[in-house]
DNA sequence: CGTTAAACCTAACAAATGTTAGGTAGGGTA
DNA sequence: TACCCTACCTAACATTTGTTAGGTTTAACG
């Protein structure tokens, strides 16, 4: 019974080359347009080979809408981490986008799966992703709270409803982000200046 | 040749009928998970009557997403148009905001539509609907170029960039928003506030 | 060497889909 | 009244889909 754990090594699809093809896939082409056949074929195996390692399509999707929002909720918290606590809400907010975009637009296909076809897949599916999700909204909202607490974000400020605002408008990007015209960290930079300081003049002077 | 022209009151269905009872399947359940059964059941008629309007299933989703990108823009001149050309950036670009949001979330089937679907609808389908997205982004970014232009807008804002996040931002509020927790005008209102004037404390205090 | 089990393949299934050809009711017009 | 055209219906089609049952290969282990 050790055969197949001890020696993993050889040229095999697996259930990671399974899940690598279809999230690849989803990114690009939406829920809808992507068929078991055609991840089978992106694999390099035959369609029903797919039921030796899952048990429906709905598997496939539920594990990759998962490991998404894991990936980005990792990322964000060690780029968070990784800035000093005592640092201005400006870095900290800015690591936390930087982190967020990264993983979005340039790491790996989950996350930017996930935020595809999230709302394209049966509802079975989506509630499935609503754990996880959750787990990341709520660390953003404790990460904000913590720096209005703190006096940094105006208290007249809806926590909540920012964070919705926040993770919409970055998500969003996925749509025309085109890394020829500037990196995922750019983006964020343009992205923080805008909500920290808003877009207006506000130089006291109305000439 | 002056019937059917002369006399539509009747009980029909018609072009119409099926356009919306199509918009609104496809706004609450996304794209693919609507079938041209389901929408001639929501119409009351049988599937194959939908072929006596429209040539193909493409042809429904594409006039649907023109419609509902014409409705915003349309609102949103409309709106904008209201308030007086000498009123301050603050006043016209709110102005713009609620005239978005309240057609995505308040009038009719066809803008949440298009937002809703636009990502999963065949190429050929999208492409007829860029050219009324074009015709909207370019409004936005003259009107949002003028208020640059006159220094309202800080001069270091990407236009172009900005416009993207905005409508982002704005469309992505409709997985989430509830109409029994505000209305939609609050919510472009809070919304405004961040874009504009940014989410931290400016007053220059630093206890 | 023979056995075993993991990792794949083949071939088929039922269901659902967009689409089409031909038919029908019924009000308007001549 | 006879005709016509609009707006529908019926019934079928070819295709694609997720899924399944049973077979084949190959490498490790005793």
């Amino acid at each position: 019974m050790s055969a197949a754990l001890t020696n993993t090594i050889k040229s095999e699809v697996g259930r990671e080359g399974i899940l690598d093809a279809a999230a690849s896939l989803f990114r690009q082409r939406g829920y809808g347009a992507v068929s078991l056949r055609s991840i089978a074929q992106a694999a390099g195996i035959k369609a029903g080979s797919i039921y030796y390692h899952f048990a429906s399509k709905d598997e496939i999707v539920t594990e990759i809408l998962n490991a998404g929002i894991l990936a980005v909720h990792a990322e964000v918290v060690a780029a968070v981490d990784a800035v000093p606590a005592w640092e201005s809400a400006d870095v900290i907010v800015r690591a936390a986008l930087r982190g967020h975009l990264r993983t979005l637009l340039e790491h790996g296909d989950y996350t930017s799966a996930n935020v595809r076809i999230f709302g394209q897949v049966p509802l079975a599916v989506r509630d499935a992703n609503l754990s996880a999700r959750r787990g990341y909204e709520k660390y953003l909202d404790v990460l904000l709270s913590k720096l209005q607490a703190d006096g940094a974000i105006r208290s007249d400020v809806n926590i909540g409803r920012f964070r919705l605002m926040l993770i919409g408008a970055l998500n969003a990007t996925l749509e025309w982000f085109d890394p020829a015209k500037g990196s995922a960290e750019e983006l964020a930079d343009d992205y923080a200046d805008a909500f920290l300081y808003g877009i207006l003049n506000q130089t006291g002077d109305s000439s």
